[in-house]
DNA sequence: GTGAAAGCGCTAACAT
DNA sequence: ATGTTAGCGCTTTCAC
């Protein structure tokens, strides 16, 4: 009750033996004569004896531990990337630590600070909103930390990244709209500042083209959130020329439009056609189900941890920079037609 | 470039004082000229120093990071807890290292090992469904740890809880259910493995008892799946007896319900109401948008946090141990009368 | 087969 | 005002 832990002079002590020959029996080095060695694997299973990792990390200069920046722990694709890169750690051996930037470039800057004062082995992070400055990550780098962007990358920084197949994601959905006959597809998007935001556009625009539909500015507005959903979509129900597609950002706001939508009084798909961005828990929530784009934020999250821990294992072997590209895929329910 | 973390001993050495000097004049102590602070200040911020938190650790037998076991991140509930706490971890200066248990025991017992050894200074717990053993726990208190457990507790290891008040939660939306003139309500429970399944089913009973309406044992299935919803809900409506409000236990099956019911003709909420536990994401998705008990995660998440660091900092006054319980709070939306 | 000693980076008690 | 030393727990080189 209420010991402190054990350590490798206490056992020595107790055993009336030299540290050194302590630490080499726990390790099962061959020198150790098998008589010691059973006497103190069994007092340290006894005292449950647990290795100081502080001690072990001061003298390597590192701990098993690995730091990730994460936008916001509270969305569905970011707590699936979460989990899919604390179950990799696991698997490897590693611990998490986490660091949240709320969408903040101030609160990003101190978590580099934090984590790279905590001496993790490496760093796995997505991009504020707000980020428009990226010498703290340029930091990392030149404090020979590993840094894995993932999500949302930064591209002026030379290290790894995984991402999301935005791009195809949304050009495959707009295709898919296209081919069930919608003729005038809005694309509800986010502000120029992020890549995948702009990535989501292009596709849906290539898809357009290739099919020889015009690309109109106009059906393109910046909607990211169910209150700007509120004012915009309404608005271009009211048009004449109304989209009979929606093709939005994000699952919560095509939910939000189905919505709006449907108390305009037109039908869902049969009017106009809805399609997310994300496959969350929201998609089968919505009446009627959401097609969306399933984004695999677990699988992301597993993949951007292997990169990062085969960085670490075979940390002599300077390999390029590594670009990983998750591919989406679009799941078909019943907000299109 | 590429240079390692620079030390006290780099800077004593470029600038030919003592080790110990450089270490006050960081810390600002009184004794070190100005002169010598200067020079020392400025070459350290030239060359990034940064105070190595494992040597710190060592010395102290501490470092200033917490544990979190949490059974999924992906879930609502659980992202919004982690998210609070791990605002307060960093309002507070304190890192948050964070396991998953993935509802199985032997990960569970696997997390308490691995932050016993990681040195973490307090460990913050939520019991996944399957563990039935809890030695793991006493292992954590008998190794002087600080233990708190969160929404899923273990009534049986003396220590501090905070959890949701899931008894009130659903007695107040019950009530509410008849105030607005609901007859026979049916209650989507969970299995009698989890005590907050339990306290919301009393909860849900002792309403009804109050308002001299029947408990009707009946009407009150396990459904705590959208799976499950799809098998009993129908089975209900199909009764000639019909409830005429449901009382879900998450989100999730209660909007699994609207569909339901409005697949079955009727509408909610004139014909059938439905309420749901926890205003995640999906209440407004669904349509009608959804009537459900918030939860407050985020709030638990904080309160959970800033108890265990109160123990960490005022480690000698050994008061007894605190039950703090969230209250919860019911917010009506459109699926109710 | 085992022990002694140095050192990882830092702090604090004890010099001077 | 500054330097010296010991020690946190562990590994590892060098001795015997």
């Amino acid at each position: 009750m209420g010991k402190k832990q054990i350590t490798l002079k206490d056992i020595a002590k107790a055993l009336d033996i030299s540290i050194s020959t302590v630490s080499r029996a726990l390790k099962d080095l061959p020198e150790i004569s098998e008589e010691t060695k059973i006497k103190v694997r069994k007092f340290a299973k006894e005292h449950k004896y647990k290795p100081n990792v502080l001690a072990l990390g001061l003298r390597t200069n590192t701990n098993n531990t690995i730091g990730i920046i994460i936008p916001e722990i509270v969305h569905y694709f970011f707590s699936s990337v979460l989990s899919g890169m604390q179950e990799e750690a696991e698997k490897e051996d590693y611990n998490i630590i986490i660091c949240q930037s709320n969408e903040d470039q101030l609160r990003e800057v101190k978590a580099t600070q934090i984590l790279l004062s905590a001496k993790v082995c490496g760093i796995l992070a997505s991009l504020s909103k707000t980020t428009t400055e990226f010498d703290h990550f340029q930091e990392v780098i030149d404090n020979d930390t590993p840094l894995v962007f993932f999500d949302r990358i930064c591209t002026g920084i030379n290290t790894d990244k995984v991402v999301v197949d935005d791009y195809n994601g949304s050009y495959n959905a707009t295709e898919y709209l296209i081919s069930t006959g919608c003729k005038r597809i809005a694309f509800l998007g986010a502000g120029p500042n992020l890549a995948i935001s702009n990535n989501r556009r292009m596709g849906y625009e290539d898809a357009l083209r290739k099919h020889g539909m015009p690309v109109d500015k106009t059906i393109m507005p910046i909607c990211d959130t169910i209150s700007l959903a509120k004012e915009v979509v309404p608005e271009l129900l009211l048009r004449t020329n109304r989209p009979d597609a929606f093709f939005a950002i994000n699952d919560e706001v095509a939910s939000s439009c189905i919505n709006i939508i449907k108390s305009f009084g037109y039908h869902v798909p049969q009017d106009i056609s809805v399609c997310g961005f994300t496959n969350g828990n929201i998609a089968e929530a919505t009446d009627p189900s959401l097609t969306t784009v399933d984004q695999r934020g677990h699988e992301l999250g597993t993949i951007a941890m292997e990169l990062l821990i085969g960085r670490l294992k075979g940390k002599e072997k300077k390999e390029g920079v590594v670009n990983k590209i998750i591919r989406t895929k679009l799941i078909v329910r019943e907000s299109t037609k």
